[in-house]
DNA sequence: CGGAAGGTTGAGTAAAATCAAGCGCTGTGG
DNA sequence: CCACAGCGCTTGATTTTACTCAACCTTCCG
């Protein structure tokens, strides 16, 4: 129950903790205001990095909050569980995520975090936040603005992945995953899809329910895969778009 | 389009702009934190106070965000339009929530903010805001924080509101209307429940459903009128509880 | 009194869940 | 090297659920 957060699920966690020096990393990130990105870059100095493989856990939902996560590549997911036992995602968090700011209001994770794919990330001890949010509160302002962006994606799950007709949700969903800022840039129209069983925890419906959607997408030609051995497709934008309306 | 953001919709507003010079009805307002309240009361002792009648629209989702809400009494839905014309209610805001904080971040209200029944809140300029994030950063980050209640509240949307068979969703709303802190604080179990319009837009769900659900509840006895001419149940937390579950 | 708005109810239809079987990988061990 | 088990995806048949459409009712208000 009270391992550390890092301990992985079903999968094996690779797990390093080597100081991180190379700082140029963090210009990687996409930072929502530029003062965001100039907090971090001094914030995360003396940070440490973790590798995370996919499927392991960054920490669980009731759980000490014990340290800020800063995502710098790859992509997270949120679980949240309910009493039933199902579990449903409530947010995909992205390089340049905030993880775990809420430590400084609430003592436990309210949700379970899961790398999707390869997850590199900074961690610093929650300490250092709290002593910012008393000691630098400008820069912890910086900091909680993140929020705001969050909420935002918050509305998104509500409006367009849990309202309407499935094959229009899972069409808004590959747009949302379409526009994500995902691991390398990719060009207009390219999108990495999840597995049908994350769209579906994304979405509220089955896992079923999306592979008849995706796979009607793909023989109307709105998915094209692309040659590189990878599952990763070209959509046709102005196609998904309009079956995204309903 | 560009008419001043207290224009109602239906309904008349009663929208009066008397400086607010009884600050004892801040006591009333439950604040998240402790700090909060102290911001917010030395904040709003200049502020203006208005009254919104049930219906009456306090903003629109495209127009400037020009001011910062503060509801001292009453509850507000948060509105959101998708593209086909349909519109959900993505939160519902009771006494002491602040309405217009992302003012600082973005130009444009991205919900219409609507008052379910009678609506008192104090709104002050957004400038005054702007200013408190330069020169009192911890103030400012006292209010910033009341976006992690507001995150909270999203994800019970999604995980609540959104999953699960509608009766399911129909128990957990009503279980959700009866602990938020309405007008006058209620006795265990008391709750005013919304329209049934009002609740299938919370649940993304249509009227019929919703009326059907509530309808066995009565039957069922979960729900038992009270007779004060309202439309205030008490409920059967337990057996409502039980079917939360799904 | 008449009309509007919200609520209730029923019958028929459409949509998605469920249940179940089979497919195509990938990694493992004989 | 091949057999096979496991996992995720696909697909079909069936059942369940919720939507749609429609009628009617009540209450509130002009």
């Amino acid at each position: 129950m009270s391992t550390t957060s890092s301990t992985p699920s079903g999968h094996g966690a690779l797990i390093d903790g080597k100081p991180h020096s190379d700082t140029c990393e963090l210009e990687k990130i996409s930072a929502p205001s530029g003062g965001l990105k100039d907090v971090l870059f001094t914030l995360l100095k003396n940070a440490r990095a973790s590798t995370f493989s996919p499927g392991s856990v960054l920490y669980r939902e009731g759980e000490e909050i014990e340290s800020l996560f800063v995502i710098e590549s790859g992509l997270v997911k949120l679980l949240r569980h309910l009493p039933n036992g199902r579990a449903r995602i409530v947010r995909l968090h992205a390089g340049g995520a905030l993880l775990g700011l809420n430590g400084t209001l609430e003592p436990d994770h309210e949700h379970t975090a899961v790398a999707v794919g390869e997850v590199r990330a900074l961690h610093l001890p929650l300490a250092m936040v709290r002593r910012m949010r008393s000691d630098e509160p400008e820069n912890y302002s910086r900091l909680l603005e993140a929020w705001n962006s969050y909420l935002h994606e918050a509305d998104i799950w509500i409006t367009q992945f849990s309202t309407g007709s499935i094959r229009a949700r899972v069409a808004r969903l590959i747009l949302f995953l379409a526009m994500k800022p995902d691991e390398e840039p990719r060009s207009e129209g390219e999108v990495s899809l999840l597995t049908c069983e994350d769209m579906a925890n994304i979405l509220g419906v089955t896992p079923e329910s999306v592979s008849r959607n995706v796979a009607d997408f793909k023989r109307r030609d709105l998915l094209r895969p692309i040659q590189d051995g990878e599952e990763n497709y070209v959509c046709d934008l102005k196609g998904l778009r309009s079956l995204a309306l309903e």
